[in-house]
DNA sequence: TCCACGCTTGGCCTTATAGCCAAGCATAAA
DNA sequence: TTTATGCTTGGCTATAAGGCCAAGCGTGGA
């Protein structure tokens, strides 16, 4: 899987490992959800209602990318968005399906 | 891979798949490049210094997503992009980045 | 102190992605 | 009509991603 050649700059290697780590449908519904809130972490399984490890790995997999932080009170981890400009993009998505029709 | 429930809405898959169009270096390199007008599959070729055919199936996907069209002229494929609004989210990702420090 | 709860991590399996090469196909030039 | 050019597609291999289960770990309540 490597190339024979030439690098992509590395700001185009950063930037997609963000939209790799947005490009996710149940990733999209968390951050959708923590866009009106803090979430701990048995809210959002309930949400997406898949297994926690699940659930826990995709928030890491956000969390990595910088989109999300945590932070644990009491038993709970809540979650919260870092970056709420994500949503704008979404507008821009509904763009390209509403032109793909 | 399959989940053991509860479907995310179809919102959300719609715009992961075009978010996993765009989240790949070569791919966001060449919507760049698009940005300034339309280009032949050779010059992207050129640009991402990968094979022709590995190109062309970033294309394949950049397309099946809606984010380009392309429109064959003598004996060239042009690519053009047909969704400005994708760069406007670069500015957001920019944040990310610096947010991460 | 010990158990229960909430979450994370490791392991495993299955499927999807990304790369190359080679073959195919369509158009233009010879 | 043949050949060359420009691109796409099929096939293959290697790696990454996403799901579950089971085990681990830290905190709070009994």
């Amino acid at each position: 899987m490597q190339p024979l050649s030439q690098p992509t700059p590395p700001d185009f290697e950063a930037r997609a490992r963000i939209l790799k780590a947005l490009a996710h449908a149940s990733r999209l519904l968390m951050v959708d959800e923590l866009s009106r809130g803090e979430r701990c972490v048995c809210e959002l399984r309930e949400l997406v209602g898949h297994d926690l490890s699940t659930v826990s790995k995709h928030l890491s997999v956000l969390k990595a990318a910088g989109i999300v932080e945590d932070d644990k009170r009491g038993k709970q981890v809540y979650y919260r968005l870092k970056v709420p400009c994500v949503l704008n993009f979404f507008h821009c998505l509904e763009g390209v399906l509403a032109g793909r029709k």
